[in-house]
DNA sequence: TATCACGGCGGTTCT
DNA sequence: CGCCGTGATA
């Protein structure tokens, strides 16, 4: 895809955009799928086979030949950094049209007209976190008349998966669960209460504004005369209504996605959108993209044979001129330590080959596969970055700097107050907060007026008085210079600084932590500065509906030359020259024990198909005889997607070429569990010499801790400063010396 | 109300 | 293991 569309970037620098000469880059497919015009199309496009380009080329012969108005196409994509990515390549070209992802668009209109619903503008976006939190609220408060044995988290998924699917409380699809269907209902009140919405609100809410209002949805439809859409495997039930709503009658809809993609079942998408397109668009016309650029021919067939094995899918077979490449490797290992060293033993041969680190990555199931190749990334020297995680705004200590926000312009968002209410500690706890919120409820007032009136609120200390008092003028003050500066940007450091919050960090955490979110909290003021020299007019309501929208993969920084580490989730979409799939074991990839169900395995065959299809020349698969989870070791089979590949021989690693510097021959596969070792690790003492098969040889000065966390403080060989390592962890051998 | 210690439990994660 | 929520105690 870049290597494409660095061709299409040559042909137009500095000219007018010529549409000819880009449709000339294009096979004859994806030449068709551009012209073609008449009615809705469906284009179903494999990986690598260039469907972004497509898209783009589209765009501009829209504009070009066509003559239609920018501003009346609209691109959907499935993350930010992918509407961002589209939008800027488009202005590379002069072009300007809307990009967004459904949230944000269906967010953009909810704003404008969601007081014809009875949301105010200045509503606030709950995530995950907050919902966990108004949902346990929830179950508290209805838990006297019932019994409520649903974990909040749980009640969580079964909304979303409601309102992805646009079912609302007492329907007959709800109703099943007569429990959750009353935590449903109620938690839909008090988020209004809160003037605020979820993810599943905001393409639901959008729904029912356009249904209700014809004129506003025929001003869309006029705004948004052409509209495209990608990754469309991933939409769920209420995305596709929405867009069926924006797009109306008209014939000019393109969807682009690969229903062997399609790894968000889980969360709601709905694969029969994209499978039975033509039910909805029955005129609707289908062109498929089956020649792929992106990978050597070996790993193409490699993962063509995987995904052969699923049953619920539509035929198609990638192929590709792209030359055969080397092997496509699958190794099995003892221990994920050695595993780990593998990978990065494959990287630096790799490195010294030529392709840089940016280019290379490694995939896994889940993301506490990360931190034993984290850990041998590090003691080696390698950079590396591990996209997703937890999310930046997702933090603990900026989610709170964003609640102190959020109230200045909502009052209403109580899951806010209640997160700040109490920090720094100023002596307002839990039965106080109750006793301010009940006020406000009798009373019919804000929660500032509240909070000054606090006289007037039974069963308050004076201490707390006092604060009450403090806290309220202190954030009116603020409110009002926030509301009527136009340089508001500059308000929020002092804001902070007022409130005392660094020094709370400070005090509150252990020096390094500290040090840690202190820095995030600096960076967070800066992103603020950041954000409002590129949209000077935006208020910061804008930001924070802004911010609230974004989220792990946005994150990354592809300009360094680092190794990147991520889920296979969050994989989709990019490419790498060397891929490492680490994990490739039953349990693990597949991660469901439930060999029964079917669609479930199929996930997760979708799920290894994307990042074998990821790699464009290298490509490995590692799996271990045993792994630590939560520092248990789990022994498991090699998955079985690997003995589904045809040609495929697994190696043991003893038979590669090894770097001798890194691999000793002794087992350092030596567990916390192994009774023999604990007893040996008992018996190593201060100024014994061991060896670590990592840092090589040391003496040990101290130790704490006794069995599995037994730790030793080790001066290694050629340090200046002693390390703390975990004895358990470490594989250390004792030398006799 | 604040703090600490203990128990339970843990997927993937876009918006 | 490490995080979070809960319950006991000052």
């Amino acid at each position: 895809m870049p290597l494409a569309w660095g061709i299409v970037q040559m042909t137009l620098h500095n000219e007018p955009v010529l549409w000819e000469s880009l449709l000339d880059t294009l096979n004859p497919q994806q030449k068709e799928a551009v012209l073609f015009k008449e009615n809705q199309l469906l284009i179903v496009a494999g990986a690598g086979s260039g469907k972004t380009r497509v898209l783009m080329v589209k765009v501009v012969y829209l504009i070009q030949k066509d003559n239609v108005q920018p501003e009346h196409i609209l691109a959907v994509t499935f993350t930010n950094k992918a509407a961002d990515e589209m939008k800027e390549r488009l202005l590379s070209l002069g072009i300007s049209i809307n990009t967004g992802t459904f949230h944000a668009l269906a967010l953009k209109i909810l704003r404008s007209h969601g007081h014809y619903i009875g949301l105010e503008k200045n509503l606030v976006v709950y995530d995950e976190q907050d919902q966990k939190q108004l949902v346990k609220n929830t179950i508290d408060e209805l838990s006297s008349n019932m019994a409520i044995t649903e974990k909040p988290a749980d009640a969580v998924e079964w909304i979303n998966r409601k309102k992805d699917d646009l079912i609302e409380p007492d329907s007959e699809q709800s109703v099943t669960n007569s429990n959750l269907n009353s935590v449903y209902k109620y938690y839909n009140e008090k988020l209004s209460q809160c003037n605020a919405v979820d993810f599943g609100d905001i393409i639901l809410k959008s729904i029912k504004l356009l249904k209700q209002y014809p004129d506003l949805r025929a001003y869309y439809q006029h705004k948004w005369q052409h509209i495209l859409v990608d990754e469309y495997q991933d939409t769920n039930t209420a995305q596709a209504e929405f867009l069926k709503l924006i797009a109306g009658s008209n014939k000019n809809l393109t969807v682009v996605g690969d229903p062997d993609q399609s790894i968000y079942g889980w969360r709601g998408a709905n694969i029969d959108n994209i499978l039975y397109f033509n039910k909805t668009y029955p005129e609707a016309r289908l062109f498929k993209l089956e020649r792929n650029y992106r990978s050597t021919s070996k790993i193409l067939s490699a993962a063509n044979s995987l995904i052969e094995n699923n049953l619920e899918r539509h035929k198609k077979r990638l192929w590709t001129d792209n030359q055969k490449g080397p092997n496509v490797k699958a190794l099995r290992v003892n221990t994920d330590r050695e595993e780990a060293h593998l990978v990065c033993d494959l990287i630096e041969q790799h490195y010294i080959k030529g392709i840089p680190y940016r280019d290379m990555a490694v995939f896994y199931r889940m993301h506490s596969l990360s931190r034993v190749i984290e850990d041998v990334l590090l003691r080696r020297g390698i950079s590396y970055c591990v996209i997703g995680g937890l999310p930046f705004y997702q933090r603990k200590e900026i989610k709170n700097v964003i609640a102190y926000l959020r109230i200045l312009f909502n009052e209403a968002d109580l899951i806010s107050w209640k997160r700040i209410i109490n920090i720094p500690a100023r002596g307002i706890g839990k039965k106080s907060f109750e006793k301010i919120v009940d006020f406000t409820i009798s009373q019919k007032i804000g929660f500032l007026d509240a909070l000054r009136e606090n006289k007037n609120i039974a069963g308050l200390s004076k201490k707390v008085r006092k604060e009450c008092s403090a806290l309220s003028d202190l954030l009116s003050g603020y409110k009002n210079k926030f509301a009527d500066n136009e340089n508001w940007e500059q308000e929020t450091e002092q804001f902070f600084d007022k409130i005392g919050y660094i020094p709370y960090l400070e005090y509150a955490e252990t020096a390094e932590k500290a040090g840690l979110r202190v820095n995030n909290v600096r960076s967070f003021f800066e992103a603020v500065y950041e954000y409002k020299k590129n949209n000077p007019i935006a208020s910061l309501e804008d930001f924070l509906q802004t911010v609230s929208l974004r989220s792990g993969i946005d994150e990354w920084d592809e300009q360094e030359d680092k190794i990147s580490l991520m889920t296979l989730h969050c994989a989709k979409g990019l490419e790498f020259n060397l891929v490492f799939l680490i994990g490739l074991e039953e349990g693990v990839l597949p991660y469901i024990r439930d060999t029964e169900d079917v669609s479930q395995i199929e996930e997760e065959r979708r799920l290894c198909y994307v990042g074998m299809t990821r790699a464009k020349e290298n490509l490995y698969l590692l799996s271990s005889k045993k792994r630590f989870s939560y520092a248990n070791p789990v022994y498991a089979e090699q998955s079985r997607f690997i003995s589904e590949i045809p040609d495929l021989k697994t190696q043991q690693p003893s038979k590669m070429k090894k770097q001798k510097k890194y691999y000793k021959p002794v087992n350092y596969d030596i567990t916390a569990s192994d009774e023999k070792f604990n007893q040996q690790i008992d018996e190593f003492l201060p100024g014994d010499y061991v060896y670590h098969y990592d840092l090589g040889k040391g003496q040990i000065l101290g130790g704490t801790g006794k069995g599995k966390s037994k730790k030793f403080v080790i001066l290694f060989d050629g340090d200046k400063t002693p390390q703390t390592v975990v004895a358990s962890y470490a594989g250390l051998t004792k030398l006799e010396q």
